[in-house]
DNA sequence: AGGAGCTATAGATCACGTCTATGATCAATA
DNA sequence: TATTGATCATAGACGTGATCTATAGCTCCT
């Protein structure tokens, strides 16, 4: 039984306008060709599947039962190319994003935003963990891109630059008298420091900075999230380091301020990463490009 | 959305299997061919289908939204490629005749019996109705085939002649001093004659062979089935007129004898009667095979 | 009798499905 | 590190078979 399942198709348009002619033109098909697909299924069942009369086809008992299994089948190639469609057309589907939890408070949200009303078919779920963990769903597939710190080294994988963070240290009224002081790296180390805990690229690149510089950063505090980053420096804890707009509103409303510095601190880079060489959804291209 | 259903197929295979390669193996193709044909399926949909890799192909999200709904498809196509080819080898599907009950009862149960031994699988419909009822059945698309007696004139059915019946006149133990006699048909006429009621053909050709010497044969009692005429004949309420292989049980143990006449009464026809340019269904054609 | 449907058949044509040959990439070996 | 053996992708050639046009045959209806 090797048949070509083109046959099947106009079988079913055959048996459901009851004839040859219209199964014809529903296929862009001439009636001959109909005829003769007709015939071809016929003899590789060597079974009659239509009988012919002047009005039309009409289905056999035998042809009955084919159409039966048939018509589900074609249902549901139907519902398989609109779901295709739908699916190209942003009208469905979903989106996974993994990142940290203040990325995408403070940074991802709104795209997220905008994404969401012009796909509102679209899910999406959000997965947030450390660097290394958004990597490690990256490549079990779980998400299908990741927001995150740069650099990112790892031939796997293909990071989009998309924006600057800029790191700074921030402090409370407690420390008010540093408010118009320019510190050096030396004299800021005498103040208790609040870092984030876990092994993040923040808190990677404050080290370096750190140690280019021949200093050892060591925190009076290690908290396990931005949150309360901020709220240990504004309770006058210690002076944390953060990211200046993940505390734009605290700035502003000064219950935070910006320690000044006689150095520069390199922005930090976040990117968009995706598995190298992989396809993407066309929600996640969509996302993408969005950002840019 | 033109596409060729075939491409479904070799989707199906590659998800399958998760490998080009294998997929061509298990449709007797190349892998080129497969290759090309899943991205046919790609860029019609404009989605990528699957992610390759130096182990084989995965399904993305997106062939996997497509899998699901092609693996149900191609399922009930196997299914319905299955339970054509059990049609075809007659272990599955029905046939349905329509005859008269003395004609089911004496004649064509022996066939039925032999059929249902050989094909158990095909379930038996028996319809029985006077010949113009059996017709009518017949041309409703209700029976697939008609045992009815001879001759049938009507350009839309087909009868294939399959054996001769002798039809008869017999008395019982009341009529014993006919036994050695031979009677004419005027001697006949004096007697109570008992006809089948009903229109059926074996009466209407019974009347003619009367009519054809010039005599009118009226029934002294009509009955509705053959069963009451051979009781009536035996029970001695007069001559019966009935097939004679229908009472051949009641002839040998002598329950009833056989008049004979001095002229001959032409035997009649049972043929199978089917719609003419119909095709036949396999069960219907094998029974056919089978009683001839 | 003629016309208007329908399907079947015959024969020609050419698109396209399939092939072979080869390249590119990757992973597991030696 | 080079090698081998998988994988899938690409290019180009080939030939089959799906499709076409033209026509016939049939049935029903006017």
């Amino acid at each position: 039984m090797i048949n070509n399942y083109e046959l099947y198709k106009v079988f079913y348009w055959a048996a459901k306008t009851g004839s040859l002619t219209q199964a014809a033109k529903t296929l862009y098909l001439t009636q001959p060709s109909v005829s003769h697909a007709i015939k071809q299924l016929e003899d590789s069942f060597g079974l009659i599947l239509f009988y012919r009369n002047s009005k039309g086809v009409e289905l056999t008992q035998e042809g009955a039962v084919l159409y039966s299994y048939i018509e589900k089948s074609q249902i549901l190639i139907s519902l398989a190319e609109e779901k295709m469609a739908a699916l190209k057309n942003l009208d469905n589907g979903e989106l996974r994003i993994g990142g940290s939890d203040s990325l995408f408070k403070h940074y991802v949200l709104p795209y997220l935003e905008d994404f969401h009303e012009k796909h509102p078919g679209i899910k999406l779920h959000l997965n947030h963990g450390t660097t290394p963990e958004v990597i490690s769903f990256l490549k079990e597939g779980r998400i299908d891109l990741g927001v995150v710190r740069m650099p990112i080294v790892d031939s796997q994988l293909e990071v989009r630059e998309s924006f600057q963070l800029q790191d700074c240290f921030v402090a409370g009224a407690r420390y008010a008298e540093l408010k118009d002081m320019v510190l050096s790296l030396e004299m800021l180390l005498k103040y208790p420091i609040i870092l984030f805990s876990r092994n993040s690229r923040a808190r990677m690149a404050i080290t370096e900075i750190f140690q280019s510089y021949g200093y050892t950063i060591k925190p009076e505090i290690e908290v396990g999230s931005v949150d309360l980053l901020i709220e240990f420096a504004r309770r006058g804890l210690g002076i944390s380091y953060v990211t200046r707009e993940f505390v734009s509103k605290e700035l502003e409303e000064g219950s935070l301020f910006e320690i000044q510095l006689d150095v520069p601190l390199p922005p930090s880079h976040v990117g968009i990463m995706t598995m190298r060489n992989m396809p993407l959804t066309s929600a996640a291209s969509r996302f993408i490009e969005l950002v840019r």
